[in-house]
DNA sequence: ATTTAACATCGTAATATTGCAATATATAAT
DNA sequence: ATTATATATTGCAATATTACGATGTTAAAT
């Protein structure tokens, strides 16, 4: 035990929960909005602008990335990259889908 | 080491997540919900409905007690409770306005 | 007063997350 | 080729989360 029982739960679910797993931290909030506010891509220091160790926000990046929220060059001295716009807006809708389908008929 | 450092974000930085956080598990999606599909209040069977421990489903309804979104009578031998409305409208605010801030200005 | 039913709390095991130092890797500059 | 710089990976310690059995609490029913 200890672990999520995923299985027992449907896909979209489990995929909103993992979406907002990635959201759940300060840290990776911070980055998105950091992010957004550059003009391009981004290529500064994450590092210094959130106040993390540089493995620390490497692994954060990671997280955002791995539901595909990021895109870009990630190869090299200089890493370039930014939010993938067309997943930014399909989560974007799924989670405004889901606050919009809790239907509030009570008390 | 291992705790997250709050105090290097925002306020709302830390709103967010904490909101997102208690979006970050398939059982209190599925709670929320379910809650929501009830015509009114809840005080059904959670337990089987869910398919978690009864020990469990107390602890994650817990949670989503605890940023002020259920409201309700919590004592007794029959638990009925419901969304709260203004909280709810609230946070899908919160979250609204993070998805709308971040601005798509790349690739 | 006892029993029963519904929920909460406690204790604990399994697992996941957070954070960073140390180290590896990869490219650009010299 | 060597050095410098930027990022990734590894390993590990601290902490948090998830889950549930056992037990406590509360109130309605008998």
């Amino acid at each position: 035990m200890g672990a999520t029982k995923s299985h027992i739960f449907t896909t979209t679910q489990n995929e909103l929960a993992q979406v907002a797993k990635v959201l759940a931290h300060p840290a990776r909030i911070a980055i998105l909005q950091h992010i957004s506010k550059q003009e391009g891509c981004i290529c500064t220091d994450l590092v210094e602008e959130i106040g993390l160790a540089q493995p620390t926000i490497s692994q954060h990046l990671n997280e955002i990335k791995k539901i595909g929220l990021l895109k870009g060059t990630f190869e090299g001295k200089n890493l370039c990259y930014c939010i993938d716009q067309d997943r930014w807006l399909e989560l974007k809708q799924l989670m405004n889908t889901f606050f919009s389908n809790i239907t509030l008929n009570c008390c």
